[in-house]
DNA sequence: CGGCACAATGCTCAATTTGAGCATAAGTGA
DNA sequence: TCACTTATGCTCAAATTGAGCATTGTGCCG
């Protein structure tokens, strides 16, 4: 038997003698008129990559950080400057990499970028989208999305298909689990999870192999090149998850905003509906914004406050953030 | 100019042009006595990389996922078998990565591991160790630790050396927000930015080209090879934010066990105290656990129910975990 | 100009959820 | 039997939630 330093010394050289292709992708996301978007850009060629995407380059030795190469990218592919930057997650399935480039493992690592204000979108194949074009299921602002019937059709459907009785036990719980469905709450952090159930049941046409399965746009939402929408949902999960305990959200936001304005973004984010004055209570008592000494004009209705984020929170409490507070509108 | 088109034509390219060495690295969990514990194996070598370190190996293109070849790895390095297991972060900056290889990048995916019963670690070279050795600032569990006054005074006098006013300001800030220094408060799930800063104030030696600053293990821990103590701060960091939205605890506990050896496991990855009848009420009525119909029995004082996790929880409950209650040992 | 529709804000109230302790129960070892 | 130790039950006041009602400014429309 090997000892530990002579298997240690052999995977040093292993490491070497085994490189792989890295990627970097981003999810940038901005918020405006109270919609959330995403940037996208146009991936010209073959079968698995084409369509919309994100934008995407290698990782190369100029890069003195994983970050920095980002923010060179993405500058450089669509001119937009990045705030807020955090890393969201690495994939390196073998199988869910489109390209297979000859025995080489492709990673992509990927990034979450909050921007301010959208910019028109320097070149003309970059372009903002709103998120739920692709993920329809995930926006119940306005109640239970109607995609939601068919989709759990056909999931129930996919659940009964298991002849297996252990394994349909297994995927009705997941159902529950991740859609809420055999009795299970929705939980609108969930979003990869349930995007993952999609892909594994066939609803998700990016998963190749599988048979063509009427998928419809209106229902299972727009396809995107290679495994992007894999990245946009975890991106939106983490993202669902992170504004209840940190103040992100004003990295969205202009330097002044109403509190309406504050609470519509949140509900973007989201995807669900606040109660108003709670949402405004939560707010104020957490010290998170402080009055300017203008209001809103020219818009319908009585004028509001216009208000800022207080940056001092940042340092003061010690995790400031949203505890949502949802409206009987839920189910 | 170039259209998008083009770049990202001329981007594919470049990555199979520019390929990295990448290493998968664990940190693997367990606690046993209300003791946190990670896995770590002896690192042979030179400079940076030697001494303790956590189990790590290349990733090859036989692992078909990331997550498998780190299974594989931890397995044939430790003779430890991983259960739950999720990937944390990826290390990528070239500064930091220890060896420099010929222009090549060099990221590592870390993940994060817990594990039941603790084996004697199947090699010689692989052994249990109290992660606090390696951060011991973190652990609050009998108080303030005593290494915090030493640390205190130095990051203090780091704060003042800066020159620059606003510099200095900015220095201050951060002492606050992470170890609670000027006002702030402590916060146990900043431990990866409590351990940035003392790396960037030169009281870490690993931080290669520090001046030697007498760097006594007593106060600024135990080293690791390469940048396995950021990692471990980071594990430690995401485990600590875990517990409180999801019953990962369970993972690491016996199939029966008290409430009170749930509570010391609890406080030993918070590195804090609670107060325990109300952490008892907290996960009575959570649900998340169930009485058997045994007691132990041979210790001292009254023996207790024990007790056993509803597997079921994780189908009902959106997302069960646990709101710490510190008592009022805190400052 | 008066009335309407529509937001913004202020405030109330009951139902829960915390945070801290006191009191009792049930073993072990001397 | 006593002293000690840990497990458990219960209480109580303070703080936080969840839902709504009421009032106040504004632009718009006859």
């Amino acid at each position: 038997m090997t000892t530990a330093d002579d298997t240690l010394r052999a995977e040093a050289g292993a490491a070497l003698a085994n490189p792989s292709a890295v990627g970097l992708v981003a999810v940038i996301v901005a918020a405006t008129d109270g919609e959330p978007r995403a940037l996208t850009v146009q991936v010209p060629g073959q079968a698995t990559g084409r369509g919309d995407g994100l934008p995407y380059g290698p990782l190369v030795p100029e890069h003195p950080t994983l970050e920095r190469g980002l923010r060179a990218w993405v500058e450089r592919q669509t001119h937009q400057r990045l705030g807020y930057v955090e890393q969201l997650y690495t994939f390196g399935d073998r199988d869910r990499q489109g390209e297979d480039s000859a025995g080489l493992h492709s990673l992509s690592v990927a990034y979450l970028a909050l921007v301010r204000e959208m910019r028109p979108a320097g070149l003309a194949e970059a372009s903002w989208r709103n998120w739920y074009s692709y993920l329809p299921w995930e926006d119940w602002r306005a109640g239970r999305p109607e995609a939601l019937a068919e989709i759990e059709r056909k999931l129930l459907a996919w659940a009964e298909e298991a002849v297996d009785p252990k394994l349909r036990r297994r995927r009705e719980d997941r159902l529950g689990l991740t859609f809420g469905l055999c009795g299970g709450a929705w939980n609108e952090e969930r979003v990869l999870e349930r995007y993952e159930l999609l892909f594994e049941a066939g609803l998700i046409p990016e998963a190749q192999g599988q048979p063509g399965e009427a998928c419809n746009a209106e229902v299972t939402g727009q396809p995107m090149a290679f495994d992007h929408r894999r990245v946009l949902a975890t991106a939106i999960g983490r993202l669902r998850g992170k504004i209840k305990y940190r103040p992100v959200v004003f990295e969205l936001l202009p330097p002044t905003f109403t509190l309406f304005q504050l609470q519509r973004t949140v509900e973007a984010l989201s995807g669900t509906e606040l109660h108003k004055q709670n949402f405004r209570r939560l707010v104020a008592q957490q010290g998170l914004v402080e009055e300017t000494e203008n209001l809103t004009s020219g818009t319908t209705g009585r004028p509001a406050r216009l208000m800022r984020f207080r940056r001092e929170v940042l340092l003061e409490r010690p995790a400031p953030g949203f505890r949502l507070t949802p409206s009987r509108r839920q189910s």
